[in-house]
DNA sequence: TTATTCATTCTATTTTTTAGAATGAAACAT
DNA sequence: ATGTTTCATTCTAAAAAATAGAATGAATAA
């Protein structure tokens, strides 16, 4: 079976990166024989050169330098599985709750869990989504770790994390789509919109920025298009979820005279962060990392 | 760094497959006490509880499955390492050479390429383009090692690789393409048929079954598909070649009364198998196998 | 030339791995 | 119940492997 060991990898990795055996050696606080040891050995269990000399030069071998690259890759891979490992014993937080208004993109927050728990394999993941004040609402209540929301916490630690663009939206039939000129405000009133409502129980802020005569309101994004592709209404929705939408022509994006895109800023906010296991720590760097652009 | 050893992953591996220390020991031809030290090192060194005891019963814990995967990754990728060592070391081919018609499907010969290339990384391929009989002249001539061609050998080994479908087809705009019935052999003789050249030097045989007035004769596939999508005759072409201009509009296939798809059988041609080296064979096995469907 | 810097080998020492015997606990058979 | 078997587990001594230190010779640099 396997006759090499991640020693003699390591070894010859060494001389490779500091080019000999002598300087290996020293870099690794190991005696040259041992070193030397360990690559011819490891030569002669692969049977395969790893290195010729060019005068006094070591140079690798063509063999030499394709092993080396699937040596480093399972060098590499080795430290990961050890570096799980060293996450998983007991004593760290089993699991990570997050509170995520829905109009935060998806995107980044499925790839921030997605490495989270390629590092911390044995959590356990709760996404709580929310709207509005709802995310906030679970973490004061500890019924959350961390919150992705649209408003900061004076009691909390927040942080900008992104912009999130809302654009106005009705669906490809509706009146409204079919205005030649930039609509007005006036213009939006006549017609319904599609409100989203808090889902803090305490709260009761509600989604949507005018005051529409007539209005609808639903507690998630999804019903929200789903009653607007219907020609129900119109609505402010994040660029994102509708974006599908647009592209299949389904949904349109309305004319404003002025304002026609609101952005609105969402805050990363947690509890004090001296309490934070790794697992959060984990998940705060990865979510800051890659909401980044 | 790296604290565990590749024999401490196949002692705990071992543990698993065979439902204990004594019977791993067993198996594995070591003592039972080498294996339970083993894998209690392994766990001090991974800082992780690799097993609990239920009862009599050795149980993974949810640490030790989840690693279990991964070193059970590791050790495969260790085994792939040390196979493709195995085949580097000077004495066997460095090189294979393959004439392939250029009739014959790339598809499941690239793939084979890539798979051999992958177990034996230093190899150099090169890959002759050939028409009709120029494959096998190459092979006789020794500048090939391998050919894929239309036709059987009397002098070396063949074996049936696979069937390629003809079709015949004319460019959208061209006069066959309209006509409303089935086509016969007197209307196709009245207009330019494109005929592929015979490229070994020795014989001259022409890819094209009909005897058509007029022909116009180019040495490679794509050169014909350009001259009938220019709408500047009609020819028997391979379907896989034809399959995405056939899909866009720009060829149509021609409706022949009698006989408008033909196959050819193609045949794996190699000198004496006896003195082949691991290289061709393990081409041979990845064309066999992947031309089975 | 001389001195230096290497790879490489040899030998002794230290460390690690291994086997064998022994112990105790749980499951099984009678 | 009782004895037997099948385990994991520990201890100790032997075997094997890794390591260091000194020494050699070859190639380079001063």
């Amino acid at each position: 079976m396997a006759r090499s060991t991640i020693t003699q990898w390591h070894m010859f990795k060494a001389v490779v990166d500091f080019g000999g055996f002598n300087q290996a050696a020293e870099r690794i606080h190991k005696s040259p024989s041992s070193v030397h040891n360990a690559v011819q050995k490891l030569e002669q269990q692969l049977g395969v050169d790893l290195f010729k000399m060019q005068g006094r030069k070591l140079v690798l071998t063509a063999s030499g330098a394709h092993l080396l690259r699937r040596i480093n890759y399972l060098l590499h891979e080795v430290e990961r599985m050890e570096h799980v490992a060293s996450n998983m014993q007991v004593g760290i937080e089993s699991s990570l709750r997050i509170a995520v208004d829905e109009a935060f993109p998806k995107e980044p927050l499925y790839q921030a869990l997605s490495n989270v728990s390629e590092e911390f394999p044995l959590i356990r993941v709760e996404v709580l989504e929310t709207i509005l004040s709802g995310a906030d609402e679970l973490l004061e209540q500890g019924k959350a770790d961390v919150s992705l929301s649209p408003f900061t916490l004076s009691e909390n630690l927040s942080e900008d994390i992104c912009t999130v663009k809302f654009v106005l939206v009705a669906g490809a039939g509706h009146h409204l789509s079919k205005a030649k000129l930039p609509l007005t405000l006036e213009d939006l009133k006549a017609h319904r919109q599609i409100v989203l409502r808090d889902s803090a129980l305490n709260k009761q802020t509600n989604y949507g920025w005018l005051g529409a005569d007539q209005r609808w309101t639903v507690s998630h994004i999804a019903s929200s298009i789903e009653l607007i592709r219907r020609g129900l209404g119109y609505a402010w929705l994040p660029q994102h979820a509708v974006a599908p939408f647009l592209e299949d022509g389904s949904l349109k994006a309305l004319n404003l005279s002025r304002g026609a895109v609101r952005s609105t800023n969402f805050y990363l906010n947690f509890t004090d962060g001296e309490l934070l296991g790794p697992v959060t720590r984990s998940f705060l760097g990865q979510i800051r990392y890659l909401t980044l652009n």
